[in-house]
DNA sequence: CGCCCTTTTGAAGAAAATCAAGGGCAGTGG
DNA sequence: CCACTGCCCTTGATTTTCTTCAAAAGGGCG
């Protein structure tokens, strides 16, 4: 149950053998608990670890110079980060956790040893990147409105949650609050929660406290353009 | 005079030895040339091939719904695309080119080829990967305020040209319309013309055509948070 | 129970979009 | 050589979207 949301994303993405995936499974990892509200990592920090998400939700986030924050991606069980650490490049953002999390430390060494052994890992590592990348210029995408922004990223979010394997996936309590919807879209929490109104207006969902339901998946993939 | 900018790029990544650089400039490249307006690559397509800049400028876009368009990135002599090719996925944008463009393709395989060989070369591709994304986040960040979005792109853009070493790197004729700046940071052209018009009232910069000078560097960093 | 954080809603103001029109400049063709 | 055309820049007036400020209500937890 530990890491294997780690494994089953890494071997969602390519094609790899036993051996590969046993090696990813044994790689030496210490793991921690970090606070809600604290950092799992800094912005700036030159880190020899990678960080494997084992519970949790966490954000990528970076705060401008009036103090304000933005969040640039959302980590859940079996993302990782700290890649930066392959290049030996510091980081250019932060990892907040949003709930209390469990990290996974690998020395990247270790991974390097791995992808080294195993080109398929490697190109794993590739694709999970890629996918980053992909989800950062969606949101340059659709960050024109309001409407669209926050349709697409409850689309992202569980389609992120059924890769996990959840029983339902159109009915969640997200531990996530307006605040941060506002803060990874660029939006104030008040104009979030005036557009989930609208949201709920139309239709196509339904909020009681933190929990969401999405009454219409097909027309919310359709205004979010996912 | 005709890779030396891709290879000045990958060079200036990580230290790599002769033999890697010399790998580099005897890779089997076929150019073309795209004419202005059109599209080097289409979003969706798998190509086997790796784009690298020759000559002119081209920008990553993707189209919305409404038929707007959405600049993610601009890509400068020097620098590369189409790497998702390595992971045999799909484009999820376009490239099209923003003038006249000479555009060398590299197959996939000579690519592979070359980072097996050299691992050096690996990494160099992984910091310009980085770099990418690093762009496409701090992109997320500026976007809350035209005026630091704007200041942000134009320092980032004469960043590149001064890698490209030119002479003067403060007073340029940049090919780029204002409906570019506005496609690339969520802005009607309209009010690009506006913000630069407030620009040039704060001494910031003068335009003149699309000849751009920029008066106070320290400031336009300033401004920008660059 | 009381406190803090979050959600919700209202009213006013700022930022940016939209609509519209005029002008400059370069290329094209008569 | 000059008129025409298309593209881009510029500016004004108006409307929409989003923010800011403010206040009240709900909900979880020590």
């Amino acid at each position: 149950m530990n890491d294997s949301a780690f494994i089953k994303n890494i071997a969602s993405l390519v094609d790899c053998n036993r051996d590969a995936l046993q090696s990813l499974r044994s790689m030496k990892i210490e793991s921690s608990t970090t606070g809600r509200g604290y950092d799992i990592s800094k912005s700036g920090y030159r880190s020899e670890f990678i960080c494997i998400m084992l519970e949790g939700w966490a954000a990528r986030y970076s705060l401008r110079s009036d103090g304000s924050r933005r969040i640039t991606g959302f980590l859940l069980p079996g993302d990782f980060c700290g890649i930066h650490a392959v290049c030996q490049s510091a980081m250019d953002h932060s990892i907040g956790a949003i709930t209390s999390c469990v990290v996974g430390r690998v020395h990247v060494n270790v991974v390097q040893k791995i992808i080294d052994d195993y080109p398929e890992i490697g190109r794993a590592f590739w694709q999970a990147k890629l996918r980053d990348e992909i989800s950062l210029r969606a949101w340059l995408v659709v960050a024109d409105d309001a409407l669209h922004s926050i349709s697409y990223l409850l689309c992202e979010i569980f389609e992120k949650l059924g890769a996990l394997k959840r029983k339902r996936t159109d009915f969640v309590t997200l531990p996530i609050t307006q605040t941060h919807i506002g803060d990874a879209l660029g939006l104030t929490a008040v104009h979030v929660n005036r557009t989930l109104r609208r949201m709920r207006e139309m239709g196509l969902i339904d909020t009681k406290g933190r929990a969401l339901r999405v009454l219409d998946v097909a027309r919310l993939k359709n205004v979010a353009g996912f």
